[in-house]
RNA sequence: GCGAGAUUAGCUCAGUUGGUUAGAGCGUCCGGUUGUGGUCCGGAAGGUCAAGGGUUCAAACCCCUUAUCUCGCCCCA
């Protein structure tokens, strides 16, 4: 600690390689099922101009007003700040389907991205200012049956990660635009004259984003609110019908859901379908994914009215959901064959014995210091090796070297030229690491 | 952005009512007679006690400021 001089920013984290197996883990679940219901990868650039995410977010919500990180681009005297990195997937990736002209593909567009999101907002368990979102969107197409497909495609995340069943899926319908302007008119107007009985953190809320109150915690709120109109109440028959089928459509998958009419979501450009992901313990906390319809997205973004429906989950947290479970990351890691070797004409020949056994797909590692014999064994052990091969001085005369079995603890003498060929041997083909052509392609 | 609590070795933590050279376990490195790991034994390295200031004869310990982390709130991934 003394010695570092910097470190991370605040709200920022290392990802070290025992963290990093879950992510890759988490990808791979993502990619799977993703790949499996037809969605294709997408890529967009880690900030933007601001104004997309201010215009498609919504000027008014805490991302926006208080988390978004600016980027300033102070070469140019003008215009800084004129940027911001992004503070979730959607909106990129709607600003690239209008720019890329992807209105021309067959419809829906199924896409989905995996990458690090950024929040200028105060650090705890679980939110960091770097963090890591897989997000799934579908656009160009609406019917109820995809949002139960794209509900569908993340329970299915969720239980490949073994996670499910520590989490409850939330599911409401939140109407149309005007629905919900017309019900915050009528809560407002229920709430006049009542404002006294509000505690402040409340009384402000009234003001900037009135249908938050509905998930208030405080006591003297959610007494008031037993007689307040309910969004239900306003809620187009449509809509009403949308939800049902959405729902009908989840029960065919057998997809398990809690129905919450008081869900609503942080972001304005939902619409319609809404679902969060909570800890079955402790509710709307830390919400490990959410999503929902968006339908008026593209065109506040500049293009034409479409139709759009996402899902974004939050891999930090994530990760603390499996290692809470116990679950562990399965990794390939583990190195096959460590090198000792003693003496420069042996160190020599252990260079290309290395270098032949990569290429083989053994996992290896070699001593190449001037390490005494038991320090390399005992490294040799801390690395887990499974086999290690010894070169000495007479080895080197002989022509032959040592393969020793760490488990067993036995070791035979053999000819240096049969090494490679034993050890694939030994390991067995399944076990190598190669590459095949589809894997060349495999995106990481 | 608001409130509370923390910060001592790479990690997990001791450190008495302020009193000489700051402690343990784990980890790391090196050894325990010729070239052999895990166990065991011995040794070493590693700390301006988060940073800066103040009080005091004397500060890891008391006070102030800042930073970071954690927990609430807000909100969300």
């Amino acid at each position: 600690m003394a010695e570092a001089k910097y470190r991370t920013p605040k709200g920022t984290n290392d990802v070290l390689p025992e963290d990093h197996q879950y992510y890759t883990y988490i990808k791979k679940a993502v990619r799977h099922r993703c790949r499996q219901a037809g969605f294709k990868r997408i890529e967009t650039p880690t900030f933007e101009k601001r104004e997309i995410f201010e215009r498609g977010i919504g000027e008014h919500t805490d991302i926006v007003e208080k988390e978004l990180f600016l980027v300033s681009s102070h070469h140019s005297e003008e215009g800084s700040e004129e940027y911001a990195l992004r503070p979730e997937l959607t909106a990129s990736i709607c600003r690239s389907y209008i720019e890329q002209g992807m209105k021309q593909l067959p419809q829906p567009v199924e896409l989905y991205s995996i990458g690090s999101c950024f929040r200028h907002d105060r650090p705890q368990k679980g939110r960091y200012r770097e963090f890591h979102q897989f997000d799934l969107e579908v656009i160009g197409l609406t019917d109820a049956s995809l949002d139960a497909q794209i509900i569908h495609v993340a329970n299915k995340i969720f239980a490949d990660l073994r996670i499910r069943d520590r989490l409850t899926m939330q599911i409401n319908n939140v109407g149309t635009a005007d629905n919900r302007k017309e019900y915050i008119a009528a809560l407002k107007d229920f709430f006049i004259g009542k404002e006294r009985n509000l505690p402040e953190l409340d009384r402000k809320r009234l003001d900037t984003n009135p249908i938050r109150l509905l998930d208030s915690k405080e006591e003297d709120t959610q007494i008031l609110l037993k007689n307040a109109p309910t969004l239900d109440q306003f809620i187009d028959e449509d809509s009403k019908a949308y939800h049902k089928t959405v729902l009908e459509y989840l029960d065919e998958l057998g997809a398990e859901y809690v129905e919450n009419p008081s869900l609503v979501r942080g972001l304005d450009y939902y619409n319609q379908t809404v679902f969060e992901y909570w800890d079955i313990d402790t509710g709307g906390k830390n919400a490990v994914g959410g999503g929902g319809r968006y339908d008026s997205l593209i065109e506040l973004l500049g293009g034409q009215p479409t139709p759009g429906l996402g899902f974004a989950g939050g891999m930090e947290r994530t990760i603390w959901h499996m290692k809470q479970a116990g679950v562990q990351a399965p990794h390939k890691d583990q190195i096959d064959i460590f090198v000792a070797q003693l003496g420069p004409k042996a160190k020599k020949k252990c260079l290309s014995l290395i270098s032949e056994l990569r290429d083989q797909g053994v996992h290896t590692l070699g001593a190449l210091g001037e390490a005494s014999l038991k320090s390399q064994m005992r490294l040799a052990d801390k690395f887990g090796a499974k086999y290690t091969l010894l070169l000495g001085q007479m080895e080197v005369k002989t022509g032959t070297i040592i393969l020793r079995d760490m488990a067993l603890g036995k070791q035979e003498e053999i000819k240096f030229e049969d090494a490679v060929k034993k050890v694939v041997k030994l390991l067995g083909p399944e076990n190598l690491d190669t590459y095949t052509l589809n894997d060349h392609f495999e995106e990481k």
